[in-house]
DNA sequence: GTCTATACGGCGATAGAC
DNA sequence: GTCTATCGCCGTATAGAC
């Protein structure tokens, strides 16, 4: 049943070059102006070529979401590593802008198409498990601060708000994300202030997945 | 400048029947599937026809968007009128499932496209308006609870984390759903046992919308 | 392994006939 | 009000050249 179909091999640079083509047609315009014809202008090649390192569009998409995952999985790693205030680094990181438009169009573009569920799926646990286990390094698995919201639910709200008001901000909607954002920042002040629950060498540092 | 082209009349009985269409198709495939000859084959009428009330695609989706959002507003002016627990209200309102599915569905579509950006700014603000003059009639312009949050931060989180955890669930994701709105239950619960800060025939109903 | 050329049906959009 | 014809762009498929 398999097709006979000739593909391009992951390791080409010309994919490469094609899938930075396709990050900057989607910040600038968004994911439906990602066509074959569109990337083969931009990236200064034929349609042909394209469709050789991604034989459907849906292949287009799994494989930038893929790139940028690794990416932003290397990041965030650095980032959380040994991290005093792991609360700020998740909110500052989740606010980052160049990479909330990208995650807000992948989003958008996977709803109902299954190949790209997939994959968002997976690449969004993956992430959430390092996340929480920062979380859980630093403040144990109860209640943090004093809104009784558990390390998970807390990292969603986190992670979740600025997709949020960013995907509003792509609607042309701003009222009420101001206060939203000083009230956040408010309450990560007021519980990254308090004493770590170990001491910082005891940390595991993420080796493991949290179960 | 304008165009000489022949437009359907906002009232025809086809119209309507159309959009019906539209909001079937959208919910069960998605805006992706809202293509003319798609609305013509549900519809039962030819593609041309509905080209005749809806010129370009975009006019598609705006009034689509503008006959829910007239159905929404009435809908909660009802609900909120006189409610003893407007965050319960609003709470429910925004999980409710149908709504929030063509909710995320027309923000995804809205996303980098002019037209509808502008009509979906608009009605949001609208509804926006309505929902914070409930609030603020029940609980005043101070915090309300004890998070420190303004009736318009509130406002932003009890009416925006369905929709993402909807456009989560559009893609497969569902972790850390279940506690975040556990959380959210238990603050409401907390929040709206205490009494209203003024006796309910002195409310102004929402009349007129809060500066 | 890389890349090009070409063809097909579906799409949004337009102009104009009934 | 309704419908047809037509145009150019789109995703996709395939055959074959370097």
């Amino acid at each position: 049943m398999a097709s006979t179909r000739r593909v391009g091999t992951t390791a080409s640079k010309t994919r490469d070059a094609l899938l930075d083509a396709v990050e900057r047609l989607m910040i600038k315009q968004g994911y439906s102006a990602v066509s074959y014809r569109a990337i083969a202008a931009e990236a200064g090649v034929t349609a042909g070529l394209v469709q050789y390192y991604f034989p459907t569009q849906d292949d287009i998409f799994v494989a930038a979401i893929r790139r940028r995952s690794e990416q932003n999985l290397a990041r965030l790693t650095e980032l959380l590593g040994g991290a005093e205030h792991p609360l700020r680094v998740l909110w500052d990181y989740s606010r980052d802008e160049s990479t909330a438009a990208l995650t807000t169009e992948f989003l958008a573009r996977g709803n109902h198409r299954k190949s790209i569920q997939a994959v968002i799926a997976e690449v969004t646990e993956q992430v959430r498990q390092i996340q929480l286990a920062a979380l859980v390094d630093r403040f144990g698995n109860g209640p943090i601060g004093d809104t009784g919201l558990s390390a998970e639910a807390l990292l969603f709200l986190l992670t979740g708000i600025p997709k949020l008001i960013r995907l509003e901000e792509g609607v042309g909607v701003t009222t009420a994300h101001a206060p939203v954002v000083q009230a956040f920042e408010h309450f990560l002040r007021a519980v990254e202030s308090s004493p770590p629950r170990k001491p910082a060498k005891a940390r595991t540092r993420f080796a493991r997945p949290v179960r």
